[in-house]
DNA sequence: TCCGGAATGG
DNA sequence: CCATTCCGGA
């Protein structure tokens, strides 16, 4: 677990070496102009960091959310999509679907409840930010809090507690992931963060509309995060490493981290 | 309600 | 890949 990430590869000047970490379709850049439509759960993250006072909203617990409006909900999902007969039990096969990526489960029990895996879903595509370290000190983000629930946010192996006076709530993207240590680009954050040689954000609009703080969201697989994380530890039959894998061969990749090369 | 297979299309 | 559509089954 231990990489070196940092070591040989700057990351101002490294603007895809994320790529060996995640698999290429972690990398759908949402919605930046020329690219792919928006996923759903994207949207979903739009929709519940603007605190929609409607259909959807956070749940009790760290990453749950309850769909209140379920047909709202899938209108809205239309809207977006072009998919004028969009309604809940399409949507919701397509929320299934995510399960075997493990980017949702199911609160069982709980009527159209669910529940993010942050494990899964961490910040990419903005090269200083391979790690959620440096960011959790601050986020200046309007995202909705999760409720009362908020007990501390494990990240790289450090229990941030969460003031809920000062911040209601750390974006969920910041989780236990990846990269045991903080960089030392963190301290430009905190400086001069030489934006001139910013790179350019691919996913700007998923950014901006999500209020990310920088990066974009992207799913990644990662088996060495606590087995089954809390999960339902579901046999997972089709678990195949090609639904993850552009090349195949990314497990490794996280032990390693990044080696050098990120073309393709 | 919720699940997941199958077919299909972008 | 990522849904969308349809659907039988629990």
């Amino acid at each position: 677990m231990q990489c070196g990430c940092t070591s040989s590869v700057s990351p101002l000047s490294s603007p895809y070496w994320s790529r060996m970490l995640f698999p290429d379709w972690a990398y759908k850049p949402a919605w930046s102009p020329g690219s792919r439509q928006v996923q759903l759960w994207h949207f979903l993250l739009e929709l519940l960091g603007r605190g929609s006072g409607g259909a959807i909203g956070w749940g009790s617990e760290w990453g749950e959310f309850v769909i209140r409006d379920p047909e709202t909900l899938a209108r809205l999902w239309g809207e977006r999509k072009g998919k004028p007969h969009m309604n809940y039990d399409k949507l919701s096969r397509a929320l299934r679907y995510y399960y075997n990526k493990r980017i949702l489960h199911k609160t069982k029990g709980k009527r159209f409840t669910y529940k993010f895996n942050f494990s899964k879903l961490v910040l990419v595509n903005y090269p200083g930010f391979q790690t959620c370290h440096q960011l959790l000190p601050r986020v200046p983000l309007s995202f909705s809090p999760f409720s009362s629930e908020t007990g501390s946010l494990l990240c790289g192996g450090v229990d941030l507690p969460l003031d809920r006076g000062l911040q209601p709530m750390a974006h969920p993207f910041f989780h236990p992931y990846c990269l045991p240590k903080p960089i030392p680009f963190a301290r430009a954050l905190q400086g001069h963060a030489s934006p001139q040689s910013a790179p350019p954000l691919p996913c700007a609009h998923l950014v901006r509309d999500l209020r990310l703080p920088l990066g974009a969201a992207a799913t990644v697989r990662d088996d060495f995060l606590s087995p089954g994380g809390g999960w339902p530890a579901k046999s997972l039959p089709g678990w195949d490493p090609r639904s993850f894998a552009s090349g195949g061969r990314e497990s490794e990749a996280r032990n390693k981290c990044l080696g050098r090369r990120a073309e393709k």
